[in-house]
DNA sequence: AAAAAAAGAATGAACGTTCATTTTTATCTA
DNA sequence: TAGATAAAAATGAACGTTCATTCTTTTTTT
């Protein structure tokens, strides 16, 4: 049996150092020698883990963003309807940009800077299937409006990204009654009204 | 007398030199050597306009930011009904975001990162004021969800960011029939819905 | 005892900024 | 007005530092 090489935990010591020095710092302020000490390591051993400096970016992002999409999508079925399925995953979208922060801001710097590669990108955006799956079913049966899923996305999903920010940020604090809110607007963003 | 010394125009370079450099490479992957190079300069010349390079950027960021709000607001006046004055604003906006998109895209990588000071942000954000004073106008006369200025501008105005992005990308085209359901998207999240 | 993993020190390139000098512009004098 | 002079603006080269990456050696694992 091939065993586990070299070891998990100091990837993930890697990966999370990173996350961390790239929000406070951006990418190109956030120097090796800082993650390889986060990470209690040596320079030269995150080039045992990852090609370079990119590559740790790349891989760095593809991990976060697959964390993201399972937290989604966890526990969800396509039996719910498409207004309880729709709400079902906002919330756990939700839950997760507000609770993990650490996570949806850095994605949120990935997503608004040149500093991933398009092909990372790309890898990124997979995992939404399901999201888009039900989007289809609404529009079919018309409940959600036909536009195309960009669209949907900006506005469904992605005014979440920037109210974590807001709230990072000390500008606001977002309470229950906020998000219920937030999520009324995004349904009413989206779906068909009753004529 | 004390003249306008130094030239408007060699300034006015460097903040392009710097939009154009930093929406492709990112802050710290813009040296000073070549925003010099970009705006016909020596590197020195910079330091006799602006600080250093957080200085420049920071300047840049509120060029940009007020050049936003300038566009936004020209021939707005408050006469409008609340239903009128946001669809005016609205479509400006969206005219700024899609086809000044050189700027557009610079703020949003300014606003999801750290690479703008925490002043110069502020400073940034104080020009939005009459359209939440708009809003606030909406929600006295029953039009406009009564929800904080943050939940109302993640939902009515953000978005187009995430649209602008998304297309500068080349993942997707706005046609004038997507603006349209962009605008009723906005219009519908922040409205109050008839009984 | 051999192979794999990790380490720290070393390397060369690139960067922001400054320095010493030159070029341009404005002011003054005859 | 022409020429001289001073001030301001602009420059290219240089400096000191920092960085990503590699090299050589040591430590750990098999």
């Amino acid at each position: 049996m091939v065993k586990l090489q070299k070891s998990v935990d100091k990837r993930n010591a890697l990966i999370k150092a990173t996350i961390e020095l790239v929000n406070n710092n951006g990418f190109h302020a956030t120097p090796m020698s800082k993650i390889a000490k986060m990470a209690h390591v040596s320079p030269a051993t995150i080039y045992l883990y990852f090609e370079n400096k990119q590559d740790l970016v790349n891989k760095t992002y593809i991990d976060v963003k697959t964390a993201y999409t399972n937290y989604a999508f966890a526990n969800y079925n396509e039996d719910m309807s498409v207004k309880e399925g729709f709400e079902f995953i906002w919330k756990r979208i939700a839950d997760f940009k507000l609770n993990e922060c650490e996570h949806a801001m850095f994605l949120a710097q990935c997503d608004n800077s040149p500093m991933i590669d398009e092909q990372s990108r790309k890898e990124g955006i997979k995992h939404l299937q399901p999201l888009l799956d039900l989007w289809e079913r609404g529009k079919k049966e018309g409940v959600i409006k036909p536009m195309s899923d960009y669209l949907l996305y900006a506005y469904a999903i992605n005014p979440l990204s920037f109210l974590m920010m807001s709230e990072k940020r000390g500008a606001i604090k977002l309470d229950q009654s906020q998000i219920e809110n937030a999520y009324q607007a995004a349904w009413s963003s989206i779906k068909i009204a009753p004529i």
